[in-house]
DNA sequence: ATGGCCCGTAGAACGGGA
């Protein structure tokens, strides 16, 4: 079994690259961030005809996630919630379901805009109180995974210049900590379960050729429960679709799970 | 040189991203 999360940023202009990348990498399960779709335009029959199934939440112009699970593998998934029940928010952020076994939970993360904003603010009390969700949709024991655009680079190995951005957004200690928090509670950063080539990111900025100089942050995770770590195989960052033409700044992260009880 | 690019909504610039 194959999960991934991706943020396309616009699925309207980067449906073709999410065909073009799903049917090379079929992947069974495809978190999406920043749809920037309202729902009646969300793109389900051309998905259907690709072989995947769609759970969707969007909204004119910012945010919108959506779950993507293919049909002839793990079918169709269950919605559980669109949002957090404890948080209210307008902004479509979150998206959680049932699939193959697992809780799948789709994650766009609050950018925060700088430390000193009101956007920082609720960036930190938005992953606080998902974190206090998660503990509760865990509680029947079915094993979660977390996937999606944290804005977070969790360690100093996960920025391409440590020293440039120090203290900066998406590094700041209040970040970092919310990330550990995340980790403390029993799940785990599949990335770092195996040997990485140093310096792989998975989000570069569309300025100052910042994909040619390898300028990244790795701010794209797939966090599972610590129960099904036996099961992760494989956890890769595909910067091909981060090559072509009009590209989404960000590059799908893939983990890859033994099935059932291995 | 602290901004450079890209997207959506506009129907020109601007907010937002990270």
């Amino acid at each position: 079994m194959k999960l991934a999360t991706w943020n396309v940023n616009s699925l309207k202009i980067r449906l073709p690259h999410v065909l073009d990348w799903l049917a090379g990498t079929p992947v069974d399960v495809l978190c999406i961030q920043e749809t920037k779709l309202t729902d009646d335009k969300f793109p389900a029959a051309a998905l259907e005809q690709a072989g995947y199934g769609s759970v969707f939440a969007g909204q004119p112009t910012y945010n919108g996630v959506a779950v993507l699970t293919r049909t002839g593998s793990v079918g169709a998934a269950e919605l559980i919630s669109v949002g957090n029940p404890h948080f209210d928010d307008p902004q479509k952020r979150l998206l959680a379901v049932r699939v193959g076994g697992l809780i799948v939970v789709c994650a766009y993360f609050p950018n925060g805009q700088s430390l000193e904003s009101e956007k920082f603010v609720y960036k930190l009390a938005w992953i606080d109180s998902l974190n206090r969700w998660l503990q509760e949709l865990r509680a029947d024991g079915t094993p979660l995974v977390l996937a999606g655009d944290f804005n977070i680079a969790p360690e100093d190995r996960d920025v391409h210049d440590p020293a440039l951005w120090a203290g900066q957004l998406h590094c700041s200690p209040p970040e970092r900590e919310r990330f550990r928090a995340l980790v403390d509670s029993g799940l785990v950063d599949t990335f770092r379960l195996f040997e990485q080539p140093p310096k792989l990111f998975s989000w570069w900025d569309y300025r100052q050729l910042a994909f040619r100089r390898n300028a990244g942050l790795r701010i794209d995770h797939i966090l599972v429960d610590a129960s099904l770590r036996p099961r992760v195989r494989a956890c890769t960052i595909d910067k091909l679709p981060r090559r072509r033409e009009q590209p989404s700044d960000h590059a799908p992260v893939v983990v890859e799970m033994s099935d059932g009880d291995a």
